[in-house]
DNA sequence: CTGTTAGCGCTTTCAA
DNA sequence: TTGAAAGCGCTAACAG
């Protein structure tokens, strides 16, 4: 038996006080037009007047529809999250969704845990920047409809943000202003994002015969770029391009406490734009889409949701290099 | 009839190939120990070959209780969020409930439209800075166990973060520089901690003998304290306190933009320590306590959810100034 | 247009 | 320790 709550006037209830059936007071608020004027407004007068309030959860269950969906993604708190999770957002409510946040906090377990959670609660799943395995990316999309942010699995809907090209042109910017031995900042090995930047900077510094090489971490935090500083000063590089823009910052931090002045001595390029204008000096960066990735990938869900439809869809956003006051011609 | 899903396997066709009642399934998941070890095995095994996953919704309209709360935010991309998000969630998760999370966009009315819409589909919610009236949070607390993060209501549990302490001694620090002229930019009118940051900045600036005067902007970001430079350097002012770190980068920009070097011509004070170390220059702010804000809003509304006493609770959070390098002695 | 009648999938007395 | 039966509050045929 279920726990009385506060305000629980039921649609039983309001059917007898306004002297009609029940089913005629769910359709006066799901199907108005099914019903005369006079009746509708009558049953909602009454319903108002005892503070009646739909049950969603009733509702959910006969309809099979909840009307949610869930976001997940590896870190709130990294910046470039937030604006994708505020447009995601933005657009589910153009819909009438509400969206359950998950954090997977950098977890591939964490993750596969809250997709279990959080799966049987909504009516479809969008995943950004996953750090789960392809298998169990695809496991839980057979459960429930799903789409990706940064992650390219073949049969699941997905949007990227190509920030290859990006960096490509960053890493040529480089060359063009006459450094010879850059380093990448890599950030989570998991992140298909990280493994696409990567390759793209060392492809294109193999083209352009520079030499290169990749500094590891694990976590694309503030500390984690901080602590590169050694590493990447012992490869007597000039120039470095980190991960994500957090991680740019630690670099500049560490760079800054080495005394190393930017751009003069060295050149940084961060990845997503995703500090914006808000630093000084400011960031050169690969221009980030978090915005407009956000809310694509929740109208592609709308989409999957209607026509049921598995569809391959694969959008990809593209990005450029963002020359700002940080990268500079070698020493 | 509802729709159709894949996955659909339910309690009835569990218990017929296992060859128990309904019931037992039920209680193989839920209260294991009134059934035998064995059948509880032999019921989980047989669930298990047929892909079968409680429903959340089914159990929801059953018991009363579906583990999830809201936590409503004005802007999830104002970079004092996400780490409250983040701790939120992480304790939410401690306690197995799922999180929705709500973004107002800073408007009263959406955050209206959004505690409908959210409330009747959780067991509680997290208002955080509410820029709703104090009539329509209580209105909405009656309906639902509440807990409000900086904002002052009596009758709802809630955790207020005392910047004022902080701002104060920001004024004091000012003051001790020799800034005889300090302007305060402000924040959303409707926000409690805009309130009391104001005051305490005024109240202090008067103690001390101080020019002080307010510089208005209704919502907080960085454009916004853009464009209150001209404002700010026309009433002669050496200092500024802004409403938040956001703010306060703006207002950097703007001083750097028309050749004000900071911290020796002018001193930026900031808020709520949200850009952390990430910034160059440091800037010079007061602490925010975001993260235990966030982490102590939702172990206060489990507690609620557990007692069902509407307790008046009132933790405060206090703050100080980090004096980093955007302030100096006054030209 | 409106009422009647079955459920949705699960939990929970109440008996056995 | 287990089963039978009665709902939770709502929607959706199916009649009229």
């Amino acid at each position: 038996m279920p726990v009385e709550r506060k305000g629980g006037v039921t649609i039983s209830q309001v059917a007898e006080a306004a002297g009609v059936a029940r089913s005629s007071v769910s359709r006066a608020y799901t199907k108005p037009h099914m019903l005369s004027p006079d009746t509708v407004e009558h049953i909602k007068a009454v319903a108002e007047r005892l503070g009646y309030i739909p049950n969603h959860t009733a509702r959910a269950l006969s309809t099979g529809r909840n009307g949610n969906i869930a976001l997940i993604v590896p870190d709130v708190a990294n910046p470039f999250f937030p604006p994708l999770i505020r447009a995601a957002q933005g657009e589910a409510d153009r819909y009438d969704f509400c969206v359950f946040l998950g954090n997977s906090e950098e977890d591939a377990e964490k993750e596969d845990k809250l997709l279990s959670r959080l799966s049987s609660q909504v009516e479809g799943v969008i995943l950004a920047s996953p750090r789960l395995s392809d298998e169990r990316i695809l496991a839980h999309a057979s459960l429930k409809p799903m789409v990706l942010i940064n992650r390219n699995v073949e049969g699941i809907p997905r949007v990227l943000i190509d920030s290859g090209t990006g960096v490509a042109q960053a890493t040529r910017h480089l060359a063009e202003q006459g450094h010879r031995r850059i380093v990448y900042v890599s950030g989570p090995s998991a992140s298909w994002s990280n493994r696409q930047r990567r390759s793209a900077a060392r492809n294109t510094a193999a083209k352009l015969s520079l030499e290169f090489s990749v500094v590891s971490a694990s976590v694309p935090s503030f500390e984690a770029g901080l602590q590169a500083v050694p590493s990447i000063l012992g490869r007597k590089a000039t120039a470095a391009i980190a991960f994500d823009d957090v991680m740019a910052q630690g670099v500049l931090a560490g760079l800054a406490a080495r005394g190393v002045s930017v751009p003069e001595e060295f050149s940084v390029v961060g990845c997503d734009d995703a500090l914006g204008p808000l630093m000084v000096p400011v960031l050169t960066t690969v221009s980030g889409q978090s915005v407009e990735a956000g809310k694509l990938s929740v109208s592609l869900l709308m989409q999957v949701l209607q026509s049921d439809a598995l569809g391959d869809a694969c959008y990809v956003l593209e990005t450029h290099l963002i020359v700002r006051s940080t990268t500079n011609a070698a020493p």
